[in-house]
RNA sequence: CGGGAAGUAGCACAAUUUGGUAGUGCACUUGGUUUGGGACCAAGGGGUCGCAGGUUCAAAUCCUGUCUUCCCGACCA
């Protein structure tokens, strides 16, 4: 097996790795200001197959998309102050339009909370006119000061849901149950194991009652937040004056959520599936399922590469064919740093007992089949694959999961394993503090199904809570 | 935002110390030979040395500022 040249090792250097693969399969490009990616054609048409099925998700639960403006007046933004206080530090001002000053700066929105609600305010009158069920696909700006591609960027590729119902419950549920779709969509889909649950005081939303996260474990054992939902109450809907007629002809407030996923969901694939040859694609999230590398200028080749080709069509699997004039290493290579699932090799060698050779990208293991029926084979492969990858992934990150029942446990964990640790809590922040102080690690995310039965991990005082600590990204 | 490192062709680097015609490998173009794990021959194209000032007869080289990237920390839904 020789190395692939220019992909450092993900076991010598994760961090350049990641930068590397990024790179080397065509994902991402960096522009001239710091933290802006530009995103080539191979990353965003992965994007374009996330927005696809999730928004197909979003519509079947009755949301319908919208566009909101990019710039917020400074003091719409100030009207929920919890939120304005969060954000406030990465903002992006317009204080400019052309030459002359603006009399009121404008912030490029950091997410359009406050912009849904100035709208709702208009839109909502009566019970009638709830839910409402709104999202966008949009960019945003959060003037980061570390920025990597794809984890961390100033302008962040996403969609937002932002949703009024009548109810306390129904909001909650709303809030939930897109939470679940997320889930579902990474497990099933993007083939990421995560945890869900609720975000301590400390870490949820500036403005929010409540906030869900999905939290997925990247190789090194480092947490990628790849998700979030909320659940507003009625804070912003209060600050913004947002009042229906209910059917018992009362003014009543309306109750809120709002929930998002990024680019960083791509992010996310590279970091829990890719390997030392570049990346590796579930299957289901995919844009090209196959690419087919015909071997030699042969005309049973060409033939053969022709068969297949139209098969794979009849078949509704996304394919290419690469006919450049490179060597068949360098296909090979290229294809597996570009992480399609499966790779047909088509030679004349094969072809004289009537076969070609499959190839999966997660396993690289060379599989022959009769040229007849080799395309009948693949949605199986294919399908095999993605279990394949989601058992790999989850096996890897529940091996990296530790339980610590004392400060003592607690540290030696932190200091020598990467990965999360499983530990009681007495709910007081401090003691969340000093875990951030120590070792860096937050908390990720509340355990709401497991028996709480040893006190708080650094205090020692009766813990209240049982949830996962962690470094993330 | 603090500490460190780096920016010279698409990529990796040399030339900078000691100022004096900008180079090598890969990639790219054309033609040919090739093709089962990153091919070979031949002929070509491509650079205001990150950007802006300054010093000098002369700046990739010295000085100042600035931007970008990477690493460590702080910050961070």
């Amino acid at each position: 097996m020789s190395e692939v040249k220019d992909i450092t090792s993900r076991d010598v250097d994760f961090a350049k790795w990641y930068t590397d693969v990024v790179k080397k399969a065509g994902l991402v490009d960096y522009s001239s200001v710091k933290g802006s990616m530009i995103i080539c054609p191979y990353g965003y048409a992965i994007w374009e197959e996330m927005q696809k099925q999730l928004d197909q998700k979003f519509k079947e639960t009755g949301h319908e998309n919208v566009q909101m403006p990019m710039f917020i007046p400074e003091s719409l933004l100030n009207v929920e102050k919890e939120h304005v206080e969060g954000f406030a530090p990465e903002v992006a001002w317009v204080t400019y339009g052309g030459s002359e000053k603006l009399d009121e700066r404008l912030c490029v929105r950091p997410t359009s909370e406050v912009l849904f609600c100035d709208y709702y305010k208009k839109i909502i009158k009566s019970y009638r006119d709830l839910p409402k069920l709104y999202n966008q696909w949009c960019t945003i700006v959060r003037w980061e000061k570390t920025t990597r591609p794809f984890l961390r960027s100033r302008e962040i590729l996403w969609q937002e849901g932002h949703t009024m119902h009548a109810t306390e419950e129904e909001a909650i549920n709303e809030a939930l149950k897109m939470l679940h779709i997320y889930e579902d969509f990474q497990r099933n889909v993007l083939a990421i194991p995560v945890l869900v649950g609720k975000k301590t005081e400390k870490e949820k939303f500036a403005g929010a009652v409540a906030s869900y996260s999905l939290e997925a474990m990247m190789y090194d054992g480092v947490a990628l937040q790849n998700g979030t939902s909320h659940y507003f109450g009625q804070g912003f809907a209060k600050a913004f004056g947002i009042q229906y007629l209910d059917q018992d002809n009362k003014l009543k407030t309306p109750y809120q959520t709002s929930w998002g996923v990024t680019t960083r969901m791509i992010g996310a694939l590279i970091m829990v599936h890719g390997d030392d040859r570049g990346l590796v694609l579930p299957p289901r999230i995919a844009p090209t399922k196959v690419v087919v590398i015909p071997i030699g200028d042969d005309e049973k080749v060409r033939e053969a590469t022709k068969k297949i080709a139209s098969q794979l069509k009849d078949a509704d699997i996304t394919y290419l064919i690469d006919e450049s004039n490179k060597t068949p290493g360098f296909k090979f290579a290229e294809a597996e740093v570009k992480g399609y699932p499966i790779r047909i090799e088509i030679g004349k060698r094969d072809l004289e007992n009537n076969e070609i050779t499959l190839v999966r990208r997660d396993i690289l293991e060379k599989m022959k089949y009769p040229l007849e029926n080799a395309v009948k084979e693949i949605p199986t492969l294919l399908e095999n694959m993605q279990t394949d990858m989601y058992e790999k992934a989850l096996t890897r990150r529940n091996s990296m999961i530790y339980e610590a029942n004392t400060w003592e446990e607690f540290s030696d964990i932190a200091k020598n394993k990467p990965g999360f640790i499983k530990a009681n809590w007495c709910g007081d922040e401090a003691c969340e503090n000093k875990v951030k102080d120590e070792f860096s690690m937050k908390s990720r995310c509340l355990i709401d199904d497991e028996e709480i039965d040893t006190p708080c991990v650094v205090c020692g005082k009766k813990a209240q809570y049982r949830l996962y600590f962690g470094k993330q990204y």
